[in-house]
DNA sequence: TGTACATCAGTGAACGCGCGTTCACTGATGTAC
DNA sequence: TGTACATCAGTGAACGCGCGTTCACTGATGTAC
């Protein structure tokens, strides 16, 4: 065993507590809500001291930035994959799969989907400088496609569109004109509009809202993604 | 001054600074997140004792309690009045002005959005026997009234639609059934949709989700709206 | 291989804080005769 | 009208708790010669 070989093994172990720390409190947000994360139950949880975990995160508010940031990630990895598992050739089937990846996602880590996109943990505040991470574009951008996949055959339905390119964030204009050109300003805010459509539905159901009207909330997605999908022109393959 | 007079006064002065502490709980959940419905901050503001508290609310969960069904009472008053001003002649007009009173009333009390579709106070267990409070069963109920609207004109969008009433909560068939004598499985489905559909847009925007996309989610809200009336085969008047 | 030193993960006690809740109380307001 | 009593809103001190964070430390692991 060299000396670079043990040192890497210090460094490997540090990267696994590291990791433990963060599952952990992903596990203690979805037994307890979001207020469950601190630093002291971490520590019960994993048989330390409380201060042990200072070794590892700066401060507790750099615990959840990362941990909102693994969140993002491992969001933007899934819906990126069933999209990409998709035909290219099969808009409608592309456009399903990414939204049932989307809210396959978001059930099997509802203590995620509530820590980006719900109230975050109480007295949490993000870092200042702090654009979105990376991954929240990703995210976004995948969204885009879905539009732009879908605008060639919903252009018509939004010929009277007041959506100019001043009704956007120019930094999100900057990543997403270069990557879809043809797209019109009415695409880009079809993409917003398709994710609220999503969103609303997903969102309804993690936080049990829907689990009191009906029992089939998965019936509910699957046909109003099939509506959805036809009402923007897209007619599903085989 | 007589007996009843004085006693009256009492009562009054008490209904009075319990709406105080509801109003001061709710202006402090505004200015600092759900985790800011405390006892003690809320006398701080009131320039009391905590404990005095104790006098209007048996414990800080019966607060909050209470806070929610006022919430839900104010949001279901407001689309209520909103449905009930436009013409029963102008379905499209009705379930646009429905939905934006939604949305304006969200707007209007982010703070009230949060507490009862988003995740409440840190540590607040609902009561055990809590049935949802009526004003949520109202605003239920005007939903259904939406989707019953529209049902004549887009039945022919379900005809292969799955949904059964065993798919549907028996509390909620109970209420609605009756209401809405003509309305099948997939009419009640119908009024979920629509539900998911406008939830998800309002969503994004309290939680801030939008205001990093674009700088007019009022239009985006507009657009998609009449895009929802017009894609359910209803078309707008005037 | 053996010894002296450096690194560094984790300990344990302590700090000051805000919280919900309890308790015995005070003092003003209203009531009965 | 005047006095004795009841009501009851609010006080002030205290409790036990969990929190984030700091500090000086220990003891095992790895490194240099």
């Amino acid at each position: 065993m060299t000396g670079t070989g043990a040192t890497g093994r210090r460094e490997r172990l540090r990267a696994e507590t590291a990791a433990e720390i963060k599952n952990v409190a992903l596990r203690l947000m979805a037994s307890g809500g979001p207020g469950a994360i601190t630093l002291r139950a971490i520590a019960r949880e994993m048989g330390m001291t409380a201060n042990a975990i200072y070794g590892y995160f700066a401060t507790r508010d750099d615990l959840v930035t990362s941990l909102v940031d693994d969140v993002y990630t491992s969001l933007a990895d899934a819906v990126a994959t069933a999209w990409d598992a998709a035909p290219a050739g099969d808009p409608a089937g592309r456009i399903q799969v990414w939204a049932h990846a989307f809210r396959d996602w978001a059930l099997a880590s509802p203590e995620g989907f509530r820590l980006i996109y719900g109230d975050s943990v109480p007295g949490y505040t993000a870092p200042e400088g702090g654009a979105a991470p990376d991954a929240a574009q990703r995210v976004c951008t995948g969204l885009t496609a879905l539009a732009a996949t879908a605008w060639p055959h919903a252009e018509h339905l939004y010929a009277d569109s007041d959506f100019q390119w001043s009704d956007f964030d120019p930094g999100l204009l900057a990543k997403v004109r270069p990557a879809f050109p043809g797209l019109p300003p009415a695409g880009v805010a079809l993409a917003l509009r398709i994710w609220g459509h999503l969103h609303g539905l997903v969102t309804l159901e993690i936080y049990g809202h829907l689990r009191t009207q009906t029992v089939s909330p998965d019936k509910l997605f699957r046909e109003e993604l099939a509506q959805l999908v036809r009402s923007l022109g897209i007619s599903p393959k085989g």
